[in-house]
DNA sequence: CGACTGGTTGAGTATGGTCAACTTCGGTGG
DNA sequence: CCACCGAAGTTGACCATACTCAACCAGTCG
């Protein structure tokens, strides 16, 4: 039992899920979290990388633990499409209902996820109710965010979209801090695909906003916003002045 | 206590929530719903009414009883966007967060919901594990389903969103039944605003569809399927034949 | 019957997609 | 340390899809 305690310990000593007080794993009792983690399997992933396939199979929950993970749909003729992404804490159960596709999981930057054995997962989820609590929160926060995605999708022009991104960033950046440089954490055409639009189309669009003073690019993955309120409004979808 | 039984009754008595197996109410005993009964508001809400603000503020779990309930955001200048749809048996959690915007609930056909008391709902959900089955299945379906609609609005053409509508609406029409006959339940604007596209697009794509064979509209708010298979391909991205 | 709502059709336009060339960056190896 | 290479990003010219706006049509209701 001590060696079990003592494999714990390797593995998630250091995890973000364990240490953070608003993650999945914080919530377990030292016990639990010997019982999950003996069926867990924390990963690191290269970006660009998918999400193994073969642990998914018999361990369809994955955490994220660290980076960017994208739900990727790639249609017949080549067209891709980021249909949702996760950042760390978020929880995604790949059950699907029958022979639904699903899409598959990729790093979008170098990530590590932990995959958790489904068994003990629904047991957890059953028996702990502030694991289930953090479960339930975190598949609220799911939809409420898709219902948000699929606003800027629908009717939101290429800058507004980009705009909307920033936030998103942002959001999950600085735990809270007021800090006006934001890390756009995906490449171009990962945005492009997460957005609905083409890299060329996000190249302009940053473009833009840089031109109306709303931020600032520095270098390829960061940029500071010099007007947060006019980037919010336009993020939300307001009148955009086209300014002199 | 009869007497509450009683009222239980005529509130419940025919609701598809409480007949269906695989829906909330069918897992409750029979003292749990007259608990919940006793604070829940079954409501009919005409098409284009919004779903009462002030019931929502006390009792922010909605049911779907009966019709189609969209979740629209209106932004500053008007544009108007449907983010989902929730059919009979969806379950609508409006809790977010903190001071996050969130879209309001109208009816696109004529509805019941049944608003139900949170202390209540998150008492059943701990307690009885049946219901929170339920909620969280459905809760599942909602993500996987934004996902889906995600890839949508990011990167199909007109005809191709519409392909998709059509199979989202007939799926959740006849339980499980074949048939070629699918009643596109919204009305032109609604899908437009649902798919992220314009009603006079829509018009032009379904169009564009019976052009192609692949359906036949019936009045405004019927079609029928002619090439299943093709139109499932269409739906799913593939490359679109130019018939001649 | 006329007014109204929802839907369709048509013409012109604009936003963003496509394709190709070019630049920048980052890493690797001589 | 610099030269080179490849990947990622940007720019420009052109084009297509879907949007806009307006007129028109089809039901429905008073």
């Amino acid at each position: 039992m001590d060696k079990a305690a003592l494999v714990i310990a390797e593995k998630c000593r250091n995890c973000a899920l364990r240490i953070d007080d608003a993650l999945i794993c914080a919530q377990m009792s030292p016990g639990e979290l010997i019982e999950l983690s003996s069926h867990s399997f924390p990963t690191n992933v290269d970006r660009k990388q998918q999400v193994n396939a073969r642990l998914l199979d018999r361990n369809p929950i994955i955490a994220i633990v660290e980076g960017v993970i994208g739900l990727q749909y790639v249609l017949k003729d080549g067209r891709r499409s980021i249909a949702s992404l996760f950042w760390r804490g978020d929880i995604i159960d790949l059950r699907r209902p029958d022979g639904h596709d699903g899409g598959v999981l990729v790093a979008l930057t170098p990530a590590r996820v932990c995959s958790l054995n489904v068994e003990t997962y629904d047991k957890l989820t059953r028996e702990n109710p502030d694991v289930r609590a953090v479960v339930i929160d975190n598949m609220r926060e799911q939809i409420h965010h898709a219902s948000d995605h699929s606003v800027d999708l629908g009717k939101k022009s290429a800058p507004e979209r980009l705009a909307a991104y920033i936030f998103e960033c942002r959001r999950h950046q600085l735990g809270g801090k007021e800090c006006r440089t934001v890390d756009l954490a995906l490449q171009r055409s990962d945005i492009a695909d997460y957005m609905g639009l083409q890299p060329e189309t996000v190249s302009r669009g940053f473009k833009e906003l840089e031109r109306r003073k709303l931020i600032e690019l520095k270098g390829r993955s960061k940029l500071i916003i010099h007007d947060k309120a006019a980037l919010r409004q336009l993020a939300n979808g307001s009148p955009q002045e086209t300014s002199a």
